[in-house]
DNA sequence: ATGATTTTTTGATATAGGTCAAATTGTTTT
DNA sequence: AAAACAATTTGACCTATATCAAAAAATCAT
């Protein structure tokens, strides 16, 4: 039990004090899972069932646009990913995860996650309060795609993803961006 | 009890069961309060210290970027209306308050809100599953940001805010959109 | 390693929409 | 009902960035 969920535990830790009780719930429903380069983590085509925590590694959620992968947003260590109004409702949405390198996460299933909020209320505090940081960080980024010219917004990407930006290939951030990739590519060129 | 606060409560009901208890609770802490049209309701130069409900108008948060007033959304009947980040933790953050009309509104006070939070587990779940609609939204929002012209922008817009857009001046409506006034308004003279 | 993909860079061109300025229309206020 | 003020529209012009095309560089597979 002095597992390797540390950094799990940790992050929960951020926002409500974990009894031991919930530990070992979360303990023996969390389990391990690994990703290959590449490999495709959640498809659209199914209901998104599994939310997971990344230990190392890097994923990106991209959906389809005109025949075109557009880069929706990219967790990295110590996040959550899933494809969230999927994984709430139960029903299918339009994104796609897949691995950008070889990751290690923990995956925990929609139905213990389920049953985690129906035992433990703290789990639902601790919901809202992780929800309300991603909500500050959604907010910042309407800001920063409104009246910011492209290398405004390639600084504002560099911000928000400081020690990785490097591991995340220029197709991608152009598109998250939501710019041309010769544009990117010309920012970064000058300086 | 059978009081004006109908549209409150359906609005939890939404989302969860209200026992009598947390009805009560609710009654005895929310008040009542209006606006007339322009007026202030929250100053960024203070911390948030309520959330509004409303009743009846419209409000507007925004903030200002070079010295221009910036929309940020448009909360009308049935929702609620702060500075979420302010609230949250408790500090200044940049957004601005007014109301577009004359509004009527239910006002909840941070403390009060807390100890909601702290004695109705159900509140946590409510908030959890009301943020998560709220974050459905701004997604939306960010991809309707990037990659399209500023007449899908526009055609987005109103979607959104259906019954309600053509109560929002034009120029507010531009600044939310991040697009000059000008060219909303030739968007709109063609068809 | 070497050829085959894939990704990124560079170049030339076109255009959506920004900016500035002024005219028009609409809305308060006295 | 004016006068004063605010919001919207129209016009002329300009620039940032998209698009299309091809070369160069990097990565992958045999």
């Amino acid at each position: 039990m002095t597992s390797s969920k540390n950094k799990l535990f940790a992050h929960f830790e951020q926002y409500i004090k974990l009894s031991d009780e919930l530990k070992s719930a979360l303990d023996s429903r969390v389990s391990f899972v690994s990703f290959k380069k590449g490999e495709l983590v959640h498809d659209a085509d199914s209901v998104c069932t599994k939310s997971y925590f990344i230990q190392k590694g890097l994923f990106r959620t991209y959906f389809y646009k005109d025949g075109k992968e557009i880069s929706e947003y990219f967790p990295a260590e110590n996040e959550w990913c899933n494809s969230p109004k999927s994984l709430m409702t139960r029903q299918k949405d339009i994104y796609y995860i897949d691995a950008i390198e070889d990751t290690e996460a923990f995956c925990l299933q929609v139905n213990d996650l389920g049953f985690l909020f129906d035992h433990f209320p703290e789990m639902e505090r601790y919901a809202r309060l992780s929800m309300g940081t991603v909500f500050g960080h959604l907010m910042e980024r309407i800001t920063s795609l409104r009246f910011t010219t492209a290398k405004e917004k390639y600084d504002h990407f560099i911000e928000t993803y400081h020690g990785i930006h490097h591991r995340i290939p220029l197709g991608m951030v152009a598109s998250y961006l939501g710019i041309a990739q010769e544009t990117l590519s010309r920012i970064r060129g000058e300086k």
